[in-house]
RNA sequence: GGCGAGUUGGCGGAGUGGUGACGCAGCGGAUUGCAAAUCCGUGUACAGGAGUUCGAUUCUCCUACUCGCCUCCA
């Protein structure tokens, strides 16, 4: 067994992961809006859950961890997108649902245990709102419930603020019926127009941060092991989660280890739709990238350091995956490196296990270098295919054997460098040796210059 | 202004209180008709300052710079 250490933003430190039953490993990280194509930045943080998910299913074993995803389906971005469309709600968001599912499936994640949509969840939200009322940490007001920040003392407790501290540099707009301007909205009245439920407070809809309150303890239960996410979720999302949850529930502590990546960065900047400089999995896809490249080049960097995109680092890991593929194509895997997985186990020192990964290949271990790379979810079936051009050069290695063999003769060799080059052209690796040529369809590979041939 | 993260060689990027990974690029060599691929070898770094220590890139403090959060955002 392995040891498990993670960084614990609560904690402000690693410490030694104990699960509370190692026979149900819980973890949760909050899922997507569903309104549109999630960008780059956005699969960070469920590759690095579905690295934490694999050592985990390793460590307790496969039918012991339980990891969940919300869907988050009722939105105010979403009734925009539909109002401006003119498509409906639901349409959007099973798109979009469906999407996320498909990109992120491209990019070799494995799907959570559950992925609740927060709208089959109105029921728990009401219920967890009129607890929380009743319990004296919210009152309604104008149609709207808040949360009382100042009845929970330890709010702020996780990002290191104050109530104090917030109001005094408060960006926020303070609106006539809070009590405290910090207070949020755990249910807002809704307008005929947009999506709403009845509750005791006349229908609406649920603010941002209840449904992750709603649905981890309706899956999870009071306390559960992990939860995380970008750490811009950090404030306001997670501390009010945190809030809600644990005055809801005192009975339990809500997550123990609170996980918290950097942001993803492009040009230097951190990629947002605000900024408008995102792009988004599809496209990536789209242009070629490989899922698997992206994945590696995620893995690459630790996930508590920021990590820039660029076309260089994905061509890099574009060569190594086609090197290693190569090498473990056909073969058996062993069992998990010690090293990769103390590496993993290391806080997902992701970038260290590779540096290993690198060890095993320049050592010839494909074995050991398959069942490491297993870990990080590298070089399975599921990601292969992308390596491998489904072409036949046989004729033009014929061809360009006989040219050679004359060539060898009369020791004339343009014949053979026109051909050489027409061929590297087209995207392809030319190898000679005195056994004969292969021809491999490289990166760039370009049917089309080969018809000149 | 408050809170947090980062700063390692040409680039990317781990790690460690004491002989300075790894990958890419570069350079030298083997191999090759020439190459490619492969193999072997090889150079350069720990933002700055102070402190703790026999010794710090690694621990502490300060400074600088970069980035993020404090408003929807992963």
């Amino acid at each position: 067994m392995a040891e498990i250490k993670l960084h614990n933003t609560k904690i402000r430190g690693e410490q030694l992961f104990t699960p509370i039953d190692p026979d149900n490993v819980r973890i949760y990280l909050c899922g997507p809006t569903v309104y549109d194509r999630a960008h780059l930045g956005n699969a960070r943080n469920v590759i690095m859950f579905d690295v934490l998910f694999r050592l985990l299913r390793h460590e307790y074993g496969a039918g012991h961890v339980t990891y969940v995803r919300n869907f988050t389906d009722v939105d105010d971005k979403i009734n925009a997108r539909a109002a401006e469309s003119g498509r409906s709600i639901a349409e959007i968001t099973a798109e979009t649902s469906q999407w996320y599912l498909d990109d992120m499936a491209a990019l070799g994640t494995l799907e959570p245990t559950h992925m609740p949509r927060a709208t089959a969840y109105i029921p728990q939200m009401v219920e967890m709102i009129a607890d929380l009322i009743a319990r004296g940490h919210a009152y309604a007001a104008e149609g709207h419930v808040l949360f009382s920040v100042e009845s929970y003392k330890e709010y702020g407790a996780l990002s290191g603020r104050s109530v104090d501290d917030m109001i005094a540099g408060a960006r926020v707009e303070v609106a006539p019926y809070k009590r405290n301007p910090m207070d949020f909205v755990l249910w807002k009245p809704s307008s005929d127009d947009l999506p709403g439920w009845d509750s005791p407070w006349g229908r609406g809809r649920p603010g941002w941060h209840i449904e992750c309150s709603a649905m981890s303890f309706a899956l999870l239960g009071a306390s559960f092991d992990i939860h995380g996410g970008g750490n811009d979720l950090m404030f306001p999302h997670h501390e009010n989660e945190i809030a809600q949850s644990c005055c809801a529930h005192p009975e339990g502590d809500f997550a123990q280890v609170w996980m918290h990546n950097e942001m993803l960065q492009v040009e230097g900047k951190k990629m947002s739709k605000s900024l408008g400089n995102f792009f988004t999995v599809r496209d990536l896809l789209e242009q070629g990238v490989p899922g698997e490249v992206i994945r590696f080049v995620f893995l690459s960097t630790h996930y508590r350091k920021p990590m820039d995109w660029t076309e260089k680092k994905a061509a890099e890991a574009e060569a190594v995956l086609r090197k290693w593929r190569g090498m473990v194509a056909g073969v058996e895997a062993s069992d998990v490196p010690a090293a990769v997985l103390a590496s993993v186990a290391n806080d997902l020192n992701t970038a260290g296990a590779i540096a290993e990964l690198h060890r095993l290949a320049t050592a010839g271990e494909a074995p050991a270098l398959k069942a490491g790379a297993a870990l990080l979810g590298l070089l399975g079936e599921d990601l292969g295919g992308w390596d491998r051009v489904a072409v036949d050069l046989s004729d033009y290695v014929t061809r360009f054997n006989e040219t050679r063999a004359k060539a060898m003769e009369n020791k004339d060799f343009s014949g053979v460098d026109a051909m050489k080059q027409a061929l590297i052209a087209a995207g392809v690796e030319v190898r000679m040796s005195k056994a004969g040529v292969e021809l491999v369809p490289g990166p760039g590979f370009d049917a089309a210059k080969l018809e000149a041939l």
